[in-house]
Parts: C-alpha cells; sequence; structure tokens
RNA sequence: GCCCAGGUAGCUCAGUUGGUAGAGCAGCGGACUGAAAAUCCGCGUGUCGGUGGUUCAAAUCCGCCCCUGGGCA
C-alpha cells in the first residue's frame, strides 16, 4: 500500500419506471448535476425513425449531456436485449474513460435484468429458422407444436408458459439452431454485466392519478409535435407490418388512421388505452421482478439527488 | 299527439317456454432469461329505466310513467 488507491469509478445509476413516469427527464437532470452519460434501456427508443413517438430525448436534451444508444438501430433490423447488452458494454467503457457517471434508462424490464442478472449465452438463431417456427405452429396450432417440444425437450418445457406461443416459439428455435435446450443455456449464464450490487437502481413509480395524466396529455402533444408525419415516413419505409421496430406503442394505430381505417379520435383513443396497458404491464414488472431496487415517487432531481449522495456514502463506508 | 323499435356491467350487446343474468371490449390483478412498447394467464365490477300489478317465483307477462332513435301527422 504505498500508493492511495485511485479513486473508485462511480456506480452507474439505473433508472426505471413506467412509459410517461418522468425518467428522461430526470435522468438528464442527474446527468447534468453529476456530469453523467444518459444510456437508453428501451426496446423501442434503440431505433431510428421514432423520436416523438417513443418520447425519446430531442436535440437540446443531447446538447445538454451525452446520450448513447438512442436511434443508433435502423427500422426492420432485428434487435434484442442480447444486441442492447453488447453495445452497452462499449459505452459503459467510454463513459468510464471520460470520467462520466453512467445513467442507464429506460422502460424496457428484461434489459435491466439481463444487464444486472445476466443472459444466457445463446448464439443467434437464423432468421428463416424463426420463420420455419412461426410457420410450423400456425400449421399444428400451439397445442400440438407445444406438446411436440415437450416431447423433445422436457426441461424447458417444464420451465416455460406452454400458453405463450412466444416462449414456446424461442424454446423451439433454441433447440433446433443449437441442438441444445433453452433451459440447459440459461443455466449456464454467465455473471451479468452489472450486479445490481454494484449500481444505484432506482424505480420510479409515480401515483397512479399522475401517471394516468401523463399517459394523456403527452399523447396530445405527439400530435402536436407532428407525430402523425413521423409514422407517415416510417410507412413509406415499406416495412412488413411485423419488421423489427415496428411495434412502438401507438405505431399500429395511428397506422391503421393514416391507411383511412379509422378516424383520428378513435386512433388516438385506441392510442391512449395501448399506453395505458403498457405502462401496467411496466407496473406489474416493477414490483414483480424489481425486488432490490429503491422506489421513488417523484421525478424531482432534488430528492433523488440527496438519495444518491447517501448511497454513495454508505457504498462508501462498506468499502 | 299517434305508431314502431329500443332502455340489461364503464361501452357495444346476448338472455331460450317466467326460476334474482353473461359475452366481447375497457378496467383490475398476475407471469416474464435474446421479438419484452413483445407475448401470455386470471378476475364480472349489475337498484336488468321507474313504478304498480299477476305469480310460489318477473330482465322475461300486464298497466301507467320517464328517456332515446325512427316513422306518421
Amino acid at each position: 500500500m504505498t500508493a492511495p488507491p485511485a479513486a473508485p469509478a462511480p456506480r452507474p445509476i439505473l433508472l426505471a419506471g413506467p412509459t410517461a413516469s418522468g425518467k428522461s427527464a430526470l435522468a438528464l437532470a442527474l446527468a447534468e448535476a453529476l456530469g453523467g452519460m444518459v444510456i437508453n434501456a428501451d426496446s423501442q427508443q434503440v431505433y431510428a425513425g421514432w423520436r416523438i413517438l417513443t418520447a425519446r430525448p430531442g436535440a437540446a436534451d443531447e446538447a445538454r449531456a451525452p446520450h448513447r444508444l438512442y436511434g443508433h438501430v435502423p427500422l426492420g433490423t432485428p434487435y434484442s436485449a442480447g444486441h442492447w447488452l453488447r453495445d452497452l458494454r462499449p459505452v459503459l467503457d467510454e463513459a468510464r474513460a471520460l470520467g462520466l457517471r453512467p445513467i442507464v434508462t429506460g422502460g424496457t424490464g428484461l434489459y435491466f435484468r439481463a444487464l444486472t442478472q445476466g443472459l444466457a449465452a445463446i448464439p443467434p438463431v437464423p432468421a428463416d429458422l424463426r420463420a420455419a417456427g412461426e410457420a410450423l405452429l400456425a400449421r399444428l396450432g400451439l397445442a400440438a407444436f407445444a406438446a411436440d417440444l415437450a416431447a423433445r425437450d422436457p426441461l424447458t418445457a417444464a420451465r416455460i408458459d406452454l400458453a405463450n406461443p412466444a416462449r414456446v416459439l424461442r424454446a423451439w428455435e433454441v433447440l433446433e439452431a443449437t441442438g441444445r435446450p433453452l433451459a440447459r443455456w440459461q443455466d449456464d449464464t454467465a455473471p451479468p454485466l452489472l450486479p445490481l450490487s454494484t449500481t444505484v437502481p432506482l424505480a420510479l413509480i409515480p401515483p397512479r392519478a399522475a401517471l394516468a395524466h401523463r399517459c394523456e396529455t403527452r399523447l396530445d402533444a405527439m400530435l402536436a409535435d407532428g407525430v402523425l408525419g413521423e409514422v407517415r415516413a416510417v410507412m413509406a419505409l415499406g416495412l412488413a407490418p411485423r419488421a423489427p421496430g415496428l411495434k412502438a406503442v401507438g405505431a399500429p394505430e395511428l397506422m391503421a388512421h393514416l391507411r383511412g381505417e379509422t378516424g383520428l379520435a378513435e386512433a388516438m383513443a385506441d392510442a391512449g388505452t395501448a399506453t395505458r396497458r403498457y405502462a401496467k404491464r411496466q407496473l406489474t414488472w416493477i414490483r414483480g421482478q424489481m425486488t432490490g431496487w429503491t422506489v421513488i415517487e417523484t421525478p424531482d432531481p432534488g430528492p433523488v439527488l440527496a438519495l444518491i449522495a447517501a448511497s454513495d456514502e454508505a457504498a462508501r463506508a462498506a468499502g
């Protein structure tokens, strides 16, 4: 112990929360106050083409603090929790090199799980194999398809929801592509990139009434900002309806309107419904899956900064 | 004013020969290991417009009243 140890890198801040909770604004305020880098953890905000619809930080926001992993993926390109984790690692390195504190924020619970609990290192599944699986599922029906999987891979079948086509299809394609049960891959999951204990994990959960109100006013604001033009531009790309990046909440509803299938008022109402349901699922995820996270109720930066300072101090004391 | 059709869950509606009611959507709760803003599971939340009558029993049959839509004046 001849030289004092270098100051440890500041622990990354993780900021989760339902849509319209005020995460982005809070993340930006924290970045300004702490010298941070805002890093996206949202499965739809990674896509170029959506800015208004996904309430992505704008140019003015990005001028106030460095932002990463926003809009860096072309629409139509497959993207997943695995892609995101691989993209994230060099960004965290960059933040450390620049002396910026990472502030990872977004609404995708799975991404935070992959980050803090690890993700099985399963090789990529070829797109045509997935398509073949979808075709087989459509031909056999879910019950027969699931029964077939259960016969070939009882280990995984016992672990997943066999009534959920997405989960059964995933198990099937992993088995087909790798010859190894998904459950085996999952059992071999490597340690996480950022264990929860090495972070400051915050979950922003505003009071229900306030959240509902924000969901509503935000949709109107999107309309005023020209979201229909954005949707029209995306439609002009001519991508398949189920192409990656086209399932942002509100996209199907507004596209239906632009195709002349629904009135604007109806489309906006439907988009509002979709938004509320999405927020509800996010809250369920946070309640059920994000144990160990600190719940904060308002996006007011003052108390949050105090909380972070106290947390940092406690971590320092613990060594 | 008269005739017709309706009035049942937050909304749209179903309800057989009378036995105190059920679907979809919304809503609420839940699951979640590489599509996750995805995908899936569970739950009916009701002065059956009001009132009087017939009946052991009325959402259901009868009278009157109220409301909505359409038609005739």
